[in-house]
DNA sequence: GTCTATAAAGTGATAGAC
DNA sequence: GTCTATCACTTTATAGAC
């Protein structure tokens, strides 16, 4: 049973717990490997009561992605409007990714990453157009830092590149190590502006 | 049905044919969504016949990564070996690596990195072995990298984001376009080592 | 909104003939 | 080495009572 309360990003209603229930075995055991009585189990209902709130097991899991995506496009906004110069927008933008990724919305991104073509055609589309909200936030700031100058590779490979680095952190980062998330940020954001940390 | 002659750095055997369809329905849909008949169906047998080439499905997953990682290792030492400085080494090892990924063997690398939970403990350990030697390479590397002053972040962070970079391209990447292999690798050695390519 | 019961379909793997 | 046939099991989803 997972602790349900605002972790990853969703609410504290039945339908959020079975989302933040389905989250958590979807990271654990991926999708296809979950069975909705795993689900209905770790919130104790029965598998058949799951259908009254979700039409379908795939439905389950387009919510889990609907609703990280939304809170981590808010925080991404939230994070940048605190900065001032380009450059702050941009170590703001990779402490707000690496938080969603290896932080409270951990799990539910993880899923997002992973589990991504466990989803139909047309939901997979659906998830893309929020996605690209999500994306275009980060370009601007990279394409802005490439006309100052500051930054020296073509934006969208940069962005590519970023996401590989971020995205891989919960194979190997540790949150109780000595290395904090923001000096992970600070050596990434090196590696992005040709800077030594 | 997959060509499957020398792709995937497998030989064209019965069994190599096997592996070869395995490889990319594995990628295609995944380990839990590709059935055995599958797999049958893409080389021309029945299902049944499957199981006198391997003993069970997982197995077929793990000899998969088991050939994928045996041929990549010796081409990231072959590629090293053709290289007199340290710096060369590296720009060697981030194109092999990227030659695996989006090359010749891209679809079991590919089903390497995302199915791997789905193999059971056991193998998980016996591939993880084969893994930290392929890993061994890379930090020796790095390791006499960051002595010589040339690297000046961690490397055993650095090959964690130089994993990210690399094991992302397979999902934006596009061989037939504009970006040569050789450029990539040039801008994500920059990305490393500090210079600006 | 949750329960019980079950339908309907698909799965990995085995046995024995050829 | 491949075939046919089938077992034993699991899965999502539905129906109707409470």
């Amino acid at each position: 049973m997972a602790e349900s309360l605002a972790i990853n990003g969703i609410d504290d209603s039945p339908r959020g717990r079975l989302l933040s229930a389905a989250a958590h075995l979807f990271r654990d055991k991926g999708f296809d490997r979950t069975t909705v009585r795993d689900i209905a189990a770790s919130v104790g209902i029965q598998s058949g009561s799951i259908f009254h709130h979700f039409k379908s097991k795939e439905d389950i899991l387009y919510a889990v992605m609907e609703e990280v995506i939304h809170f981590n496009t808010a925080r991404l906004r939230d994070a940048m409007a605190a900065e001032a110069t380009t450059k702050g927008k941009l170590r703001a933008l990779i402490r707000a990714e690496l938080q969603s990724i290896v932080g409270d919305t951990a799990e539910a991104m993880t899923v997002m990453v992973t589990e991504w073509r466990c989803l139909g055609e047309d939901k997979q589309r659906k998830a893309l157009e929020l996605r690209s909200i999500y994306e275009q936030l980060w370009l601007d700031v990279l394409t802005d830092l490439h006309q100052q100058g500051i930054l020296k590779t073509d934006p969208f490979i940069m962005r590519r590149l970023l996401t590989g680095m971020t995205g891989w952190t919960p194979n190997w980062f540790d949150r109780e190590g000595p290395l904090s998330l923001d000096d992970l940020a600070d050596i990434i954001l090196a590696r992005v502006i040709g800077e030594q940390e």
